[in-house]
DNA sequence: CGCCCGGTTGACGAGCGTCAAGGTCGGTGG
DNA sequence: CCACCGACCTTGACGCTCGTCAACCGGGCG
């Protein structure tokens, strides 16, 4: 190493590494450079629900603003790199800005008011499409394809089904070119944009409904 | 009325009258006096799901305080009786504060997160338990049992089931002395706390597992 | 008095979970 | 270079939870 840990203004964790653990007192949000991460709850029989997705360029969590501590564990669903921002700088030029982080906290809860009406209103086939959907919008990326760097049990713990389940899902929707499935990798592609927010049940309903 | 309407610093809705609906610019967010209300979403098929309830005591909307504008539409479950705080004024004397508003903000992320889990992983029983202690903790009555103001249809729409499976679950809950049903009131009783967070399936589990 | 909303109940079936047995890929050590 | 191992993915059989459909009841309100 040519430079001193204290010049290096981000830092990296490792795939499952904590970024912190369920009430953990925090004195700084993460602006997420590149890589996903993830909060999550674990019930004691081992059933776990991931509760919000970071992405690359988003805060993590932007609630810590104001609460100081993270309730549930949130840690790195690939190698990640991020900007640790201290609270008490957040005003200073360059960090972004109180307004920005409050802003994005508006976001978070907006997802996840999205998240409630998925999980409790919508088939297996209409969540896993609509998370697809949302991530494509996230990423911003205009490619026709995207890399979804998701484990299927991953999947499985954001849209509240089985791994099992998720993985016939997925076959189905890569018979009608919704998804790319290359080895372990998961390709979203731009297909599917149209079914978001659709139908009822997007499934058997091909011809005079 | 013997009384100025401009002195009158609280509002009243009726059953089902909207305190904000899609869209909605708001430059004010309400105290809540007494009655309940919920934001909910509608989907164009009919489905509805509620994704955040308010009960006597809380703020609602707190995040209009940074949006100033309603995603969705928040209705009155009850008659209600609200007091409108202008947005700024929130810092006046005897409104609150932002401090306030924020924290109460926080809370209803944390709550949002909660709801998340719960419906992507826990069993219609499990929900319905859950979402009875959670009501009887906020509203911080001491008595024994607590009425419960919502129809059997409005609570699918809180715990993403339908209204027949509510029905059949509540039933099982009152052989178990969970819930008192009578007429068309529920209460809930002191019973059921211990269960909450407690199985993986609360069922079918008496003798030797 | 009659309507309508909400609750109640049964029969039936679909969607999704569970269990179990491989298969495939990437990493690690010899 | 190869053998081994452990994640992760894949696939089939089977069954439970919960949804759907339908009929009926009971009370409050116009």
């Amino acid at each position: 190493m040519h430079k001193r840990i204290s010049e290096v203004p981000w830092r990296q964790f490792r795939r499952y590494e904590h970024l912190a653990r369920a009430g953990d007192r925090s004195d700084c949000i993460y602006c997420i450079k590149d890589g996903w991460a993830c909060r999550y709850e674990l019930l004691r029989d081992g059933r776990r629900q991931i509760t919000a997705l970071y992405l690359p360029g988003e805060y993590c969590e932007p609630h810590w603003l104001l609460s100081g501590q993270a309730r549930l564990p949130v840690m790195a669903l690939t190698r990640l790199t991020a900007r640790p921002i201290p609270l008490g700088q957040i005003d200073h030029p360059g960090e972004g800005g109180v307004r920005n982080v409050l802003h994005a906290m508006v976001q978070a809860m907006e997802r996840q008011a999205q998240w409630i009406t998925r999980l409790g209103r919508k088939s297996a086939t209409e969540r896993i499409v609509e998370l697809l959907a949302d991530l494509r919008a996230r990423l911003g990326s205009d490619d026709d394809k995207v890399v979804i760097p998701l484990t299927q049990r991953e999947i499985a713990d954001i849209v509240g089904l089985t791994p099992v389940h998720v993985n016939r899902v997925l076959h189905r929707l890569a018979e009608q070119n919704c998804v790319h499935l290359c080895g372990r990798s998961l390709l979203a592609s731009t297909q599917m944009d149209h079914s978001t927010e659709q139908h009822p049940c997007a499934e058997k309903q091909g011809e005079q409904g």
